[in-house]
DNA sequence: TAAAAAAAGGGTGTTTTTCCCCTTGCGTTG
DNA sequence: CAACGCAAGGGGAAAAACACCCTTTTTTTA
């Protein structure tokens, strides 16, 4: 690090009180400048496209955010400014989203349960070495890498389907609403069944809850 | 306020980043301390007995927390504290819990994507005057008290079939489950499709879900 | 470009769910 | 005491869900 410049970092998190006193945190680490603050993913893309040529040495990522959230601006930043250097925040630790953010580019993954001593370290850590993740965040990855991959992958039509059966509609109700013959709604529900391993329409209801196919 | 004593702040916060962070915040703002900071429910009322004539001039609950969340160390507090001034936090503007920790007794419900602004202003007004709801919060209340009068209460066995439904057995393997007729069950069935307003078993389902009656 | 895979649809039959109307027994309450 | 409510159980039938096996058409891909 040169001695007469600090860090430059950004802070895209819609909380705005953690947001705003995270700033005061990092500033008073003395080696750091937080030099803009977004409340959503839009926002700060279209900073980094209004201002492409800005020197920045560390984003902080809130994962759960409105309009556009940390996942899809993470992906944002993979295609198009992979050199900048990501770390995401979030307070959910789950495996699913961590393993996303870290595919698409980050450099860290913390939970915002993290002591500031902690916090600094790896600020330190991804502004000189590049990368910086817990053993319980490293642990994750390996275990994934090695198990996971059976990964179901559903279609968009699919999909649909799900989130209709996940209504009191009945079959015949989906099929008319989704201008489909009944007959392949069928089609969809008995390869769904064998792919997601139940027996019922119960199943699937519970099943699209579990992995956040439908909202409720 | 007198003149050269700044109003006492305890935080309980499980986000030590954000309750770190907030402590700087608030220090900022000039006119108060933060005299303590607890990652949980559990760790403030253990402190509240153990200091029990300590001045504490507010508190800032979050409502998500581990071990003793937000809710549970509210109603200690009204219960065996009820002088206490707490302004409740959250990321989440889920009316039912809105409603239940102002019930029992917070002053206050701010949102984390509060600005600084409205919080420091929050903060005086709940000090000075006692309370401070915004105005979405206090439509929330006026709103709630006016229509809710008809909350829907389930005896133990419709819970205990409920949670059964939620599950891929048919009815009848529910009845041999709960050791009662199928055509009981298809009593319970029908009584709750009639009480919920539903008619299908995965209205049900959907009902139980939101309802938190089974967990996911 | 030919083979393979996937998407859409069809037929038929079984099981489960849903619905409506009924009986019995037991406790509460007017 | 009679009336009422209600939990438990029941019959029977229509509708919906589920299962299995099949054909045609389109899309992929080797």
């Amino acid at each position: 690090m040169k001695p007469n410049t600090k860090s430059k970092i950004i802070i895209v998190d819609d909380h705005q009180l953690f947001s705003q006193s995270l700033e005061l945190l990092i500033k008073s680490f003395g080696d750091y400048d937080v030099i803009e603050r977004f409340e959503n993913g839009k926002l700060f893309i279209s900073y980094l496209q209004e201002n492409p040529d800005t020197n920045i040495d560390l984003v902080l990522l809130d994962v759960n955010m409105p309009v556009l959230d940390g996942l899809s601006t993470m992906k944002w930043v993979k295609e198009n400014r992979p050199d900048l250097k990501v770390i995401a925040l979030s307070v959910n630790d789950d495996e699913e989203i961590i393993i996303k953010m870290i595919t698409n580019g980050a450099k860290g993954y913390l939970l915002k349960d993290t002591s500031p001593e902690i916090f600094k370290e790896a600020i330190e850590c991804v502004i000189e070495k590049g990368y910086y993740f817990t053993e319980s965040v490293s642990a994750m990855l390996v275990n994934k890498v090695n198990s996971d991959n059976k990964k179901i992958s559903l279609k968009e039509k699919e999909l649909v389907f799900i989130k209709h059966a996940c209504t009191e509609m009945t079959y015949k109700e989906i099929a008319s609403e989704m201008c489909l013959s009944p007959k392949t709604i069928d089609g969809y529900r008995e390869s769904l069944f064998d792919k997601l391993e139940i027996k019922t329409r119960i199943g699937l209801v519970l099943y699209a809850v579990k992995h956040k196919i439908v909202f409720i």
